[in-house]
DNA sequence: CTGAAAGCGCTTACAG
DNA sequence: CTGAAAGCGCTTACAG
């Protein structure tokens, strides 16, 4: 059996042309540099051998692979497909190429991704993952290639980050509850020490101070599950004055609350209103349908991948941080209602 | 302001170290090769000088890139979210990448993905887009590179391929249907012409007969989406002899089903059984939850990756396909019952 | 506008 | 076991 033929290179188009591969080279990437007789004699080259270039020499010539990493926590996450959904669109557009970096949770994995940085693989990344990945005792950020945050906020560090306002999302959930007539609150918080739960705590807290609150708002404590959520129900179902209005920190511990009260009788949202954030699908589809935040993730991604570029493209040294906020727009549907 | 420092290259080691590059690389690639004081002193200085080697200058010369395109018709649809997953845990344990090819209906953006594999820019292709991709006239599959097809089957092509046995799949819930004592039967298709339609329109028809039911099953055309189920609810209502159970191709359309009956007083499932296809997250939350035909998405995805990871090493020549089913369980629910 | 030649940073026969 | 040298397939100053 013959061996499968090897691929035409840039030296035979110039050989079949009768000129330099240097010419091959210009005729393909800056046509308008070269006269129109060898332009059409190489393209007829071209079209002939049915070249195509080999994209590894030509990087490792110029020095750039337009390729970028993409860092998520766990691939199937819904909530990050949205958003790599707008990283490619932007990314694509400009020619680039994702490579996919899924933690898994796995040391190795990581330690990898951080080697294919320093091992120059890529031309910038985007984290999605929260933290700055490291491995081999080192950390992806000196590796002197652009980084840009997305989504999962990086405390202490000067990289640009795009993301919402959780903080400004929260004051707003909480001026609506309280304009719905509300008057006793509680909050489910995320996991201690998350950083997106600290903001939207904070917020909310805020919110219901400026509109005049006084007593401050009861918390049960939760870790972004549905479980989480759950057993914050069963805690309030023990309360014997409740509150009537309930914010979570994310979708997912908001329906856990929502379904657990429910099976005990209580009406949602006559006897409770509850607000979720993120507007994750099902947020749609659950009954009654969830009120919450929407994080514009497609759009989140979108802005994140326009900023990279612009990091990429600035030649001399990494971009100066220039982090974003995008808006997060509460959505009202039937979880929430005026007090009855 | 001072250039950003050149990385430091196998020269840089080798000089530091007083050995030759070749010295170093195989160091690097096989220690065992080199003796133990020349190895103490190359990683030394490897140690010394923080170096990580040019992947982009190691696969030009290797002829291999340690890549692999994965093309999705759309990176947000969690279904493919999750057999990435598998695809990702199989890779990424032999040391390969994953190139994100998101199709997202661009004829462009197919014909980059085509150039991407002519180019050598990867090893092996894993598609989940239910054809072969083409552009400037040219199909993917004859750019001397592995393909394997996932999920989404290929008609025509002699590629290997890795799905579950959908005609087998739909059979048991004929006959499943039939032991819960059910006599009227309907089917709600997905688009015309889609080969997984097909298949599980036949085994759903060859598994009613099987179980004794002559007449045959009435049939509501759909196209996959929740509206289209819908749809079919309406015709449904309008019967005056209603069928007692409906397998829909796909769970979108069993819920669209479900929901729009359920809000003109009909029971499920009292009044009407419903089967679903896939098991799609949400299917275990929708009320009542839906008895349906799960795919091992996953597990689907590891095999696909595993295959192309053989042919990949099968150095001669692509090797010979070898198509793989894997096991699709029915999972019941609470949308199906005994007849009442 | 075009070509000869160097070089991107590695790996790998080939000698020894 | 080690090194000198060729070469992977391009691009890009440098001349002309």
């Amino acid at each position: 059996m013959a061996l499968p033929p090897r691929a035409t290179r840039i030296a035979d188009v110039a050989a079949l042309a009768g000129v330099s591969t240097a010419t091959v080279s210009r005729t393909l990437a800056n046509p308008e540099v070269v006269s129109p007789q060898m332009r059409e004699k190489v393209m007829a080259a071209v079209r002939q051998t049915s070249y195509t270039r080999n994209i590894v020499a030509a990087n490792l010539r110029s020095r750039q692979t337009m390729l970028v990493l993409v860092v998520v926590p766990d691939i199937a996450n819904p909530f990050f497909a949205e958003v790599l959904r707008g990283i490619d669109k932007t990314l694509s557009g400009s020619g680039y190429g994702i490579i996919i970096g899924n933690l898994a949770n796995s040391a190795a994995k990581e330690a990898h991704f951080v080697d294919l940085v320093f091992s120059g693989q890529v031309d910038g990344v985007l984290l999605l993952c929260g933290h700055v990945p490291q491995g081999k005792g080192r950390q992806m950020d000196v590796a002197n290639v652009p980084l840009v945050a997305v989504c999962e906020f990086i405390p202490h560090v000067t990289l640009p980050q795009v993301g919402i306002d959780n903080q400004a999302a929260a004051q707003r959930v909480a001026q609506y509850l309280v304009g719905l007539g509300h008057k006793r609150f509680a909050y489910i918080s995320g996991p201690a020490s998350n950083i997106l739960d600290k903001q939207r705590d904070a917020g909310f807290g805020n919110g219901l101070k400026a509109a005049g609150i006084r007593k401050p708002h009861l918390r049960f404590e939760g870790d972004f599950t549905f479980q989480s959520g759950a057993l914050a129900a069963t805690e309030f179902l023990t309360l014997k004055q409740r509150p009537t209005a309930i914010f979570a920190a994310n979708d997912e511990m908001a329906i856990g609350f929502l379904k657990t009260v429910q099976k005990s009788g209580v009406k949602v949202p006559r006897d409770v209103s509850v607000v979720g954030f993120d507007d994750i699908e099902y947020s749609e589809y659950c009954e009654p349908t969830l009120t919450t935040v929407h994080q514009p993730r497609s759009a989140l991604g979108a802005a994140a991948a326009r900023l990279l570029l612009d990091c990429m493209q600035g030649h001399e040294e990494i971009a100066k941080p220039r982090s974003q906020y995008l808006e997060a727009p509460m959505v009202e549907r039937l979880s929430s209602a005026v007090i009855g």
